[in-house]
RNA sequence: GAGGUAGUAGCUCAGUAGGUUAGAGCGUCAGUUUGUGGCACUGAAGGUCGUGGGUUCGAGACCCAUUUAUCUCCCCA
């Protein structure tokens, strides 16, 4: 027997692990629910056809797929083989894989909305926490198995979506205590005004991908990239013009538009404008950890979306992490499974990252790794029965409280209550038995006192 | 999918130019002492040196493959 191990790119989590991301989980979920969003799941896998072709060439190349069943069946030998040859050659058949796993909860959620019109109220408003799964090569914040937490709202073209859903990613972001938060937005309408201008609308997407890494490679890099994915010099100048006006002047950008009537880019314009003057009304003054940022580069790589497109980064000094966040507007996701005219918008949040933003930057509450809140440690015989007593009375208080199943030496007890972190120590020998209280111990002052246990309920509690 | 780096006890690592029975610290376990944890002391367990080939009289060290981790590109959360 090899020694056990785990496929590439997934991880176990330790119980501390687990509580410090159910801290977040709950903290989005809250929000998530105060703000009237509905909790939805959806299966692991999906039908390999409903995933194909929505996340882009690249996309589709990192959708994990499962074998088909019953391969060995000599029925099926003839059709299995000729499917494989359609595999060698880079296609997809369902004679040998038919389902897949999520690559993500935006997909899902559109097949969801499209097989459940009928008894959805629109608008629609739901949350998703769920993993999902990436044939990506892992590396660092780069996880084949991670969680996403989604809310998305369908059934609605109007902005003041877009703007909660700014104000959801800031009082996340806010609750969580994580510094330095950017969030970038831009319009895809925005982009597609960009490429009209200089009458290149068929490499919108050449475009979007090369001014997306402007950042990264600069300028130069940039041009060069646009040079090489086909468009001339006067039309990377134009781009080059554009994308570099000053992120708040929104009026310069319009102007330039409205010289050359790019109604799409001009209506771009409009969108950002009124999504973030509706979001001026719901920020939350005590917001002093992120900030807003209109960005003509930010592309974002899924080629569903159609409008207002955000993406979020911590930009502090000490971390260094891809987005932990991003989402946008899609006028036809569901148009893909044949519900046409519905237009939905939603984020998304990387748990994961998030995680390890705040594991790098200690963000977690101290306490938040700690269950048990005392332990009642064992003298056996009947100190034993009365202890059972006093365990069923703390647990009927909703205190978590544990007592140690062997009357082992009392040093191994206590070890055992101070590693695991357990705050508080309840000692009971035959005077405590036969007084009727207990005696506690305070690891965190180191003292103890007898008392009743109407009084160890207060001190817990 | 392409490339770089790494893989030695549970953890962090040492192992010189290939040479006899592979080491340390921490942790674990047993015990001593402190009235019951943290401190100290004594002792013990624990490694087919990621896996599989190869070179060599001899390989933890060299070569190849493979796997896992990590990083860059691509792309993303």
């Amino acid at each position: 027997m090899s020694k056990p191990s785990i496929p590439q790119g997934t991880r176990d989590l330790t119980p501390e692990v687990v509580r410090k991301r159910q801290y977040i989980l709950n903290l989005l979920r809250h929000i998530f629910e105060t703000c009237g969003f509905q909790p939805i799941e959806t299966p692991s896998m999906e039908n390999l056809n409903t995933l194909m072709g929505k996340y882009g060439e690249e996309g589709d190349r990192l959708i994990f797929k499962i074998l088909n069943n019953g391969l060995n069946d000599a029925s099926k030998h003839e059709k299995t083989r000729t499917a494989l040859e359609n595999v060698l050659q880079g296609k997809n058949d369902v004679n040998l894989t038919e389902r897949a796993l999520r690559y993500d909860l935006t997909i899902p959620f559109a097949r969801y909305v499209v097989m459940h019109q009928h008894e959805l109220i629109f608008p629609f408003r739901r949350y998703q926490m769920q993993p999902v799964w990436r044939a990506d090569r892992p590396q660092k914040g780069r996880y084949r198995e991670f969680w996403q937490c989604d809310c998305d709202i369908v059934g609605t073209n109007s902005l003041i979506n877009e703007a909660e859903l700014l104000y959801i990613y800031r009082e996340a972001f806010y609750q969580l205590k994580i510094p330095n938060i950017l969030v970038r937005v831009n319009s895809r309408k925005i982009l597609s005004g960009i490429a009209e201008y200089c009458s290149a609308q068929d490499k919108l997407t050449d475009i979007t991908i090369a001014i997306d890494k402007l950042d990264k490679v600069g300028k130069d890099g940039v041009i060069k990239e646009l040079n090489e994915r086909g468009l001339n010099d006067t039309q990377v100048g134009d781009i080059i013009r554009l994308i570099n006006i000053e992120t708040n002047h929104l009026d310069h950008l319009e102007k330039e538009f409205t010289a050359k009537n790019i109604t799409i880019g001009i209506e771009g314009i409009r969108e950002l404008r009124d999504t973030l003057a509706f979001h001026e009304e719901l920020k939350n003054n005590s917001w002093n950890n992120s900030e807003i940022k209109i960005d003509f580069t930010l592309a974002r790589g899924l080629s569903y979306y159609t409008g207002v497109i955000v993406e979020v980064n911590c930009i502090d000094p000490a971390v260094q992490m891809g987005s932990i966040g991003g989402g946008g507007r899609y006028d036809d996701l569901t148009g893909l499974f044949g519900l046409k005219n519905l237009s939905g918008v939603g984020v998304s949040f990387g748990i994961d990252r998030i995680y390890d933003v705040m594991e790098q930057l200690q963000l977690f509450p101290q306490d938040v790794s700690i269950g048990t809140k005392a332990i009642i440690i064992n003298t056996g015989a009947a100190n034993e029965i009365y202890a059972l007593q006093v365990l069923k009375q703390l647990r009927e208080q909703g205190i978590a409280t544990e007592l140690f199943p062997e009357a082992l030496k009392f040093d191994k007890q206590m070890k055992y209550a101070f590693n695991r972190g357990i705050p508080y120590v309840i000692i009971i020998e035959d005077e405590e038995r036969n007084q009727q209280n207990v005696r506690v111990k305070d690891f965190n002052s180191g003292k103890q006192s007898a008392m009743s246990i109407e009084a160890l309920i207060s001190t817990l509690l």
